[in-house]
DNA sequence: GTCTATACGCTGATAGAC
DNA sequence: GTCTATCAGCGTATAGAC
């Protein structure tokens, strides 16, 4: 890790217990009525505790939905300094593209219900840490001085993996999914599979 | 209930100029704001008009959205009659494709302000009309009896329509975006020069 | 038909007592 | 750490003036 670890965290205040209860409460809600559907009374009635004391330990709506999806985006930063670790471009490409998909494979069926939820996407837009992110993830994956087609494969390829959540494929095998949607990635990504070490 | 509403018509009431006047203060202020970040006050305010006087015009804050977006969903719909009304499949699919593209890229300003926009996205998802004819466009796509890969491709293609509103393609040239993005779907669709009639 | 005035229940959020 | 009390703002709704 280097430099500046304050500005991603949610930073909750209080100890552990209650803080867990809470983020249960929120995802299991989360699952039934959407993000945008769940209010602060909800979580507080579905934890057992009043608006104002959720409040106490989490400063802001959004930082509790932060803290939800707060692995996954630690997963992403985890990839993108494997890619920046790999011996050449090629290799860090494929580590992102199979990274990537895997990774949004996991969380399939929290990714239908988050990752493709319209009020998370809001948050995300305003967070400064997923932005910088998302923009170090491009940037290795277009190389320098990218031409305009490699862009917009690059672009392609990021808005496809929104497909893992997607309604028409929910019940899709996920490894059948997983090949082609590789497969599909490298084509237009354009790098080969990297070659056998031995 | 109200009389007999008609499910997908927004049905104002009144007719004519205050109606306008409200959806040109919705559209600019969409624009500042985003469609979240609007309120009926603001709206109410911007056309002159207190805010139960916009309630009069559209019953509810969705009615003033889906009027704003209408026009596209129209064009949608008409892109798959004009599909349905092919010689033949592979026409249809190529119909759809650059139709599809053209009017993402029409409404490439607007897009990247409404289609993208995640209270749009939500409001869709509820809206019956507008589910029947994606449902319609993507049988069109995939045809009977599709394997998984021509499922998974087709559903690439209807997320990468997404990039046509991405914040890193905005400075690129319409043509060259418009060029690269039919391109691209041609050749993951795979749809080849339509064969004769024999 | 078009609009004003007014209000309801709910939201996310804050201040301060225990 | 958790409570009560309170806030302004939201979308929605109705009654009634013109």
């Amino acid at each position: 890790m280097r430099g500046r670890p304050d500005v991603a965290t949610p930073s909750p205040r209080g100890s552990g217990i209650a803080q867990q209860r809470i983020l249960d409460a929120a995802m299991d809600l989360y699952f039934e009525h959407g993000v945008g559907g769940t209010s602060l009374q909800m979580i507080a009635d579905r934890a057992g505790l009043t608006k104002a004391a959720v409040y106490y330990h989490f400063q802001a709506k959004e930082d509790i939905v932060l803290a939800v999806i707060t692995p996954a985006l630690d997963a992403v930063a985890r990839l993108t300094e494997a890619a920046a670790a790999a011996r050449n471009r090629s290799t860090a490409v494929d580590i992102l593209i199979t990274g990537l998909v895997d990774l949004v494979l996991e969380n399939r069926r929290l990714g239908a219900v988050l990752w493709a939820d319209p009020t998370i996407a809001q948050i995300l837009i305003g967070h400064p840490a997923r932005r910088e992110i998302g923009a170090r993830i491009h940037a290795q994956l277009i190389g320098p001085n990218p031409d305009a087609e490699t862009r917009v494969r690059a672009a392609i390829f990021g808005s496809s993996l929104r497909i893992a959540a997607s309604p028409e494929l929910a019940e899709m095998d996920t490894e059948i999914l997983r090949r082609h949607m590789i497969d599909n990635a490298r084509r237009l990504i354009g790098v080969r599979a990297p070659r056998p070490v031995a």
